[in-house]
DNA sequence: TTGTAGGCGTTATCAC
DNA sequence: GTGATAACGCCTACAA
C-alpha cells in the first residue's frame, strides 16, 4: 500500500534512521491508516527475542513483592520490555513448572526470588541459556547475580537495636523457613546477632507461621505462655507483627512497656496502628528496578554483579527500653 | 532423532490420541531426553493463537484485585492459558496503551476492569476482533459481557442496614470517582438508597480520596467537623475505612456508640482490628474465576452473558444502633 | 497412522 | 537507501 517492500517497513519500524525521511513518513502514514501493529510472534520467531521478561514471585500481593513488581514493570517498560508474572505460592515444584512455562513462552530473561532451588531446577536453568538472577537475597559470592537486601544483616541490626535497649530475653515469630531462604536468613541473622552477645532464643520462644494477622495473634499467644516471658519479640514479616501487636493489646500486654514487638517489611499499616511498629524497611522498589535493569543488561551481554539493596531499621513506638522488672 | 517427521511430533504433543501408542512413547522419550520445549512464538504464528489472556487492572496489590488475579491465573492455567498482567494505575490513557501492548503481544482475549472508556479505546476494541469483557461491574443490558458485583446494589444494601439501625445522618468517604465507574456506582448506590427513604448526604458530608489509611484518617477528620455530625459514615474501600476507624479511636470517638463506620471490600485486617469493621464482601475470587472462564468461552465461540457475582454485607462491631442523642 | 509441503509475519542477508 | 528472499519453528491440509 505504501509501495515499498516489507523489508523497508521493518526498517521504518525498527531503525527509522536507516531509511529516507520521505519513505519514513509515507510508510508511517499507511501504518497509521491501516491500524497495523507488528505481530509479536512473528517478530519473536524471526529475531529470537520476545522482549518479555519473566518473573516468578511467591505471591503477588505481599507488601515487598508488590512494590518490587510495580517498580520492575516500570523499569522494563522504560526499556521496551514486558513483564510476565507468575506465582509460585512458596512451592518449589510450582516455581519450576512456572519457569518452564515462561521459558516456553520465550522470555528473554528470568527474575527469580531467593537462591535455593532443586538440582533439577538448577540444571534446567543452566541448560536454557537465558539470563536469570536471584532477587530479594544478597550474596556477594554467588555465581548468579543477586539483587536484594542482606536479610541476615538487616535482622542483626534489629537485634542490635533491641539489645541496646537492654533486652536480653528474646522471642521470635519467624516466617516459615521451609522453602524460604530469605526467612531462614532472617532467623539466622537474629540467632547470630544474639550469639555474638552471648544470648539465644529458647526453643519455646521460637515459633513459625505464614503471613497473616490471625497467625501472628495465635503465635504471639503461644510465646506469651513461655517462661520466662521474653521482653522482646521479633516478627518475620509485617502481618505477623501486626497480629502480635493487636493480640498484645487484646491481652492487655503493654507495648512497649512490658514488651517490645518489631517486624520486618514496612507497609503503611505498620505506622498507622495505635502503636506504630518498629520494623525493617527494605527498598523493595529498588529491588524491582535494579533487578529489571540487571537482567536487561545481562541480555545485552553486559557484565553485571550482585547488588545489595539498602535496608534500614525504622524505629517506632512498639520498641522501647527493657522493663525494669 | 525419533525417526519421525515433525508433523508427527506435533501430533504427539497436541493430539496424542491421534498417534499410535508406540510412536507416542518413542517420541515422548526423545522429547524428554532432549529437554525440548515447543516454541510458543512459532506455535502462535502458525496457529494464530497464543494461549495467553491479557488483563489490565488499576492496581495489582489491592485486596479485591489481588484475589481476583490469583483466581484468574489458576482458572486460566487449568485450561492451559497464561495470564499477562498489566497495570493502569486508574489512568485511562495508560489503560489504553497497555491494551495495545497486550494486543500486539497477541493475547487471545482481554479482561478489563469497569465499563466506561474513551471512544478511541472503544473503537480500538471493536476493531481488533478479539474477545474481551468488563470485570468488577455488572450491567445486564451491556452488549459486552460483564462479570462482577452490582456495586450500586451492594452499597444500597449497606445503607439499608444502617437505616434499619436508625441512622438518618450520613457521611461518605468515597473512593475517587474520577476514572472509576465502580466507585461512582457505589457512591450513587448510597445516594439512591438514601433518597428512597427521603434522606441525603449533605455536601460537606461527602468527601473523596484514594485508598490509603492516611487518607482515610484525614478525610474522617474533615467529616467530623461537619455540623450536624453524621452518625454513620460509609467508606468507599477497605483502607479508607481502616483509616476512619483508627482516626475515630485516636479522636476519642466511640465506634459504634457515637458513630457507625462501614467499609467496602473485606480484607483480613477489617476483622482483626480492635473494632472489627462492617463491610461489603465481594466474592472477588469468583470474579477472577468466572472472568477467566467467560473469556475462554468467548474465544471458543460459545455464547456467554453477563454474570453477576455475589456480594454480601458482613456485619461487625463497627456498626450499631444510632445514638439516642 | 504417518509423511510432505506450504504458510504464518517478521527479520536479516544479500544484492542492487 | 531499497528490494528480493531465505530463514525462524511450528501447524495443518493433503497425500500416501
Amino acid at each position: 500500500m505504501a509501495g515499498v517492500s516489507t523489508a523497508t517497513v521493518s526498517r521504518v519500524v525498527n531503525r527509522p534512521e536507516s531509511v529516507s525521511e520521505e519513505l519514513r513518513t509515507r510508510v508511517n502514514l499507511v501504518i497509521e491508516q491501516l491500524g497495523w501493529v507488528p505481530n509479536a510472534a512473528a517478530r519473536a520467531l524471526s529475531s529470537n527475542r520476545t522482549g518479555a521478561i519473566g518473573a516468578i514471585f511467591p505471591a503477588l500481593a505481599l507488601g515487598d513483592f508488590a512494590r518490587a513488581i510495580d517498580a520492575m514493570q516500570d523499569a522494563l517498560a522504560a526499556r521496551n520490555h514486558l513483564l510476565l508474572l507468575a506465582r509460585s505460592q512458596y512451592d518449589p515444584d510450582l516455581e519450576f513448572s512456572q519457569a518452564r512455562k515462561l521459558v516456553e513462552r520465550g522470555v528473554d530473561g528470568l527474575v527469580l526470588v531467593g537462591s535455593t532451588r532443586s538440582a533439577a531446577f538448577e540444571s534446567f536453568l543452566s541448560r536454557i541459556e537465558i539470563p536469570y538472577l536471584n532477587s530479594f537475597v544478597f550474596d556477594a559470592e554467588s555465581p548468579v547475580p543477586c539483587v536484594g537486601p542482606d536479610n541476615a544483616v538487616s535482622m542483626s541490626e534489629m537485634v542490635d537495636h533491641l539489645v541496646s535497649l537492654g533486652h536480653r530475653r528474646f522471642g521470635m515469630i519467624a516466617q516459615t523457613t521451609r522453602n524460604n531462604d530469605r526467612a531462614a536468613a532472617r532467623r539466622d541473622g537474629v540467632r547470630n546477632a544474639l550469639a555474638r552477645v552471648g544470648l539465644a532464643i529458647p526453643p519455646q520462644g521460637l515459633v513459625e507461621g505464614e503471613w497473616d494477622i490471625a497467625e501472628g495473634r495465635k503465635l504471639f499467644r503461644r510465646i506469651l505462655d513461655a517462661t520466662p516471658r521474653p521482653t522482646a519479640i521479633i516478627c518475620g514479616n509485617s502481618m505477623l507483627a501486626v497480629g502480635a501487636v493487636l493480640e498484645a493489646a487484646a491481652a492487655g500486654v503493654d507495648v512497649p512497656g512490658e514488651m517490645s514487638i518489631v517486624g520486618y517489611d514496612d507497609i503503611e499499616l505498620m505506622s498507622e496502628l495505635p502503636i506504630p511498629i518498629t520494623t525493617v524497611r527494605v527498598a523493595s522498589d529498588d529491588v524491582g528496578r535494579v533487578a529489571a535493569d540487571t537482567v536487561l543488561d545481562m541480555i545485552e551481554g553486559r557484565a553485571v554483579g550482585s547488588q545489595r539493596i539498602r535496608s534500614q531499621i525504622v524505629v517506632r513506638a512498639s520498641s522501647g527500653p527493657v522493663p525494669s522488672d
